[in-house]
DNA sequence: CTCCTTTATACAAACGATTGCAGTTAATTC
DNA sequence: GAATTAACTGCAATCGTTTGTATAAAGGAG
């Protein structure tokens, strides 16, 4: 790899020379700069943007902490994030946690490390402290999809909304034994779901039917047992709302199994994503716009990087809305 | 953020002593270590990894260049990089191209800037130069899922097999007119899976029913488009075969309006995924072993990197298989 | 006691860039 | 013609590490 140095030795000019006349950011004299451009251009010149980054205190990269990529919307996320991100000149890094809190812990101290100017990521809800000492350290910090702390920006969908539409919306169906696939209540970005599924069942005069269990909250075996706990609890259930599509799809494996059809018992899940409409089995759901999310992130996260201490941003918390998209399964 | 240097002035030592100290790397006296400790616990110290980057000229890190993420293979794919990438100590960063080579193009200009040790890729197949380069100035490079160039390693699917199997799975079922939804037939992977489905189709006396169009290939209405073709092609057609889920969901879609069932015409697409199968609509496919890929090319890359200059390898390339898994669409 | 090895520490030079400062011309102004 | 300014270039410090070399004290062998 050829070097500012090497360059400058092939124009016979010093290093510093060569640095102004690359970033053109001083004066150089067109014939030197000719001179420059073709040794450059000669040895294949790119700049380290290692050196450079140590030198400025930038390195234009932002880390992206998320529970899992696949069969979750994060892989949409994911991608508008890197979209924006790429458009104003930063790179990427991500990392999976699984959900894990010490998968969690040991990413964010390796991004803290001089790895990345900011990061966008969905907490697994046990790193708080972590992150506010990242955060404090001046690195710049967005929650997404989960919030766990106020006073760190976020961007989140409308979650409770998104559960009590979901009821109403069953209810205007003719549905009148609406169970949820509950479970992590304590946590967003269940908690919101929860509370507007509750506020709904109230208002509308229903009774709750909650399942729970101990699998992995985030998967297809969760969705199943907790379908068939709701469907032995009450002989009446017409209708089954899952937190997140997964889910959704063990319930109505339930369903199927025993032969119960979409006009007896519906099912609706509150995270679907638009695109994600034609791929998936067609069931209603409740879609986050989740690309646009990503992108909106990035550029939080990087107009935090980028606004001098001198005046620092107080939080700032986006909420998008979620849109009720109707299919088949109900 | 506290530095090297502020951790020797409070333990009253030089720098290099707590690089050795925290490095474990030399000799240090146990007590000096105490000191050295305690200080760099009361600064709160993590080190600059941009500096030792710098200074050891390995920035533990790999790129991911991938055409997307959302819809598609790649999230399985990059899930499992990632994962293999972390337990040895690299971080990942990710690059979207959108099959575009011009954004392709300038990805990789920004990863061979001194971003990377090494490059994981899934190319357009319209920058071969550039990779070739980028390898050739020392940045280990492994192609996935497409394989451009045999100089390079390589980890792929056996795409040839795959549409072999397809072909032959259908005329067990009894289809004898058996619709391909091709384009893209010159690039891989697509070419393999053509070659594979004439050479079935050869194999077994049948004719030839193929179809593309001019919409973007990976896409639904791709799918939607060519099995409409297809149909007003041959009216006799018992089987559509799609390269890709999405494709062969388009095509479903096309079933599903005409009012088709799976007992005249069945669908089968060439590039599931294991896990996916519960999620996606119940669609018979060849499913490869993406997250066991993804780590693969990650322990591959990383080896690459940590093979000193002087024993320098040879491309290797991997094949794995991938398995008929059936379900309600044949 | 001398010589050699082991242990322990500091000094200083890298890594590859950017950038403040100073110095040298050449052009402009009075 | 002297003073001022603008245009151009080089020197050297700096970012935060690692690491080769020098140095010094301590311990062991002969």
């Amino acid at each position: 790899m050829a070097t500012l140095k090497d360059v400058a030795r092939l124009a016979c000019v010093d290093v510093s020379t060569v640095s102004r006349a690359l970033n053109n950011n001083s004066y150089v004299h067109p014939d030197t700069k000719e001179k420059i451009y073709a040794a450059a251009k000669e040895l294949g010149y790119h700049p380290n943007v290692v050196a450079k980054a140590l030198r400025q205190g930038k390195r234009h990269t932002i880390g992206v902490v998320v529970p899992r990529l696949h069969l979750a919307i994060f892989s949409e996320i994911l991608q508008g994030i890197e979209e924006e991100a790429r458009g104003r000149g930063y790179a990427t890094l991500i990392c999976v946690t699984e959900d894990d809190a010490k998968t969690e812990k040991e990413c964010l101290n390796r991004l803290r490390n001089g790895f990345v100017d900011g990061i966008i990521i969905a907490p697994t809800g046990k790193n708080g402290h972590l992150i506010r000492d990242i955060k404090a350290s001046g690195i710049a910090v967005v929650q997404l999809v989960r919030r766990q702390d106020h006073s760190i920006s976020s961007i989140v969908a409308d979650y409770e909304t998104c559960g009590y539409e979901a009821v109403t919306y069953l209810y205007e169906k003719g549905c009148r034994e609406i169970g949820l696939i509950a479970g992590a209540q304590h946590l967003e970005p269940y908690k919101g779901r929860y509370t507007g599924y509750r506020k709904a069942i109230k208002k509308l005069g229903l009774e709750e039917n909650l399942s729970e269990c101990n699998l992995p909250v985030n998967s297809f075996e969760y969705g199943y047992e907790c379908a068939n706990q709701l469907l032995a609890d009450n002989y009446a259930l017409d209708a089954i709302i899952a937190c997140v599509d997964i889910q959704g799809l063990g319930a109505r494996r339930v369903l199927k199994e025993k032969g119960i059809g979409c006009d007896q018992i519906k099912v609706i899940s509150l995270t679907g994503h638009v695109v994600g409409g034609m791929l998936r089995t067609s069931m209603t759901s409740m879609e986050m716009p989740a690309n646009e999310m990503g992108m909106k992130a990035a550029a939080m996260v990087i107009e935090e990087i980028e606004t001098p201490f001198d005046r620092k941003l107080s939080p700032r918390h986006l909420v998008f809305s979620a849109s009720l998209v109707e299919r088949e399964s109900t």
